[in-house]
DNA sequence: CTACTTGCAAACTATTTGCAATATC
DNA sequence: GATATTGCAAATAGTTTGCAAGTAG
């Protein structure tokens, strides 16, 4: 069973991502599938731009698109990021509480699983009379290709 | 002397945001002068948009006001913040590194002084061939006083 | 069937650019 | 006086909205 499938799935597959998409209840339909499959599988950050170029000659709408996109943000199977150039794209993300590397050079976006805050800073913090809801960590660097490239 | 300044600043004053400006080889100018004084003092996080209202009671252009804000960046004096609500906005920063917490409601930044980053994670990150450059940390959270105010 | 969802186009928001005029050093 | 910088207006980028038509459940 599962012939040809070799490596496990760090990521959600598109069948998982409309699973996710249905349980969460909203209707299946051709845009959302359009979007998710133009999603899935991708190792770099991705705009709205780099994913409406994509679907567009399915004929799916702009809108649509971007509401898909927010779906899965919602459902916390892509996240938002935002590179130090400026602008803000899309990574996928794996399940779990984790963080981020980006290349800075080509976009190549490594999950780093855990999370090492949660000491002194955050204690600070509290004393200071915050209630903590969450935080956003992202490093960049350059990844090896791009290094050797250069 | 320095009667009236009880307190340390945390932060640079218009004075020596103005300094750093002509130091590092920019003229000083009404418009920059205008932007400075609308950014010093704050302690919530404020957009263009912001500053631009402030200011353009004195005749100071909408893209003079990016300008000096993109370069207030360069020097360091104040940071980008990247709000889970979306958007982006700047904030005055001390000159070492640090992190921020900010108020999901009204939008108070607090300096955190002092940096989690270090451990394992980049190590992982190096060991998958990243050279890395910099990273981005923010918590998010509720300020006292608007946990009281709900 | 019924309500959710769509595509389209126009509306928006936020920021950037081109350029002659201006002000700083 | 040379050149960095400006204000203005138009341009641009990216995303959102309003709505009649379409379609999944």
């Amino acid at each position: 069973m599962l012939s040809g499938v070799e490596m496990v799935e760090k990521h959600a597959t598109v069948n998982t991502m409309l699973l996710r998409l249905q349980e969460a209840g909203h209707r299946m339909t051709s845009a959302r599938r359009a979007v998710v499959e133009a999603v899935a599988g991708r190792e770099r950050h991705f705009t709205g731009a780099d994913v409406l170029a994509e679907v567009e000659d399915r004929t799916v709408g702009r809108a649509s698109v971007f509401r898909t996109l927010d779906l899965l943000v919602d459902l916390g199977l892509i996240g938002r990021v935002h590179p130090p150039s400026g602008g803000s794209s899309y990574v996928l993300c794996p399940q779990d509480h984790h963080h981020h590397v980006i290349c800075s050079k080509c976009g190549l976006v490594l999950d780093l699983p855990g999370c090492p805050i949660g000491g002194e800073l955050e204690q600070q913090a509290r004393s200071a009379g915050f209630r903590l809801q969450g935080h956003r960590l992202e490093y960049y660097g350059v990844c090896e290709r791009c290094q050797e490239d250069s």
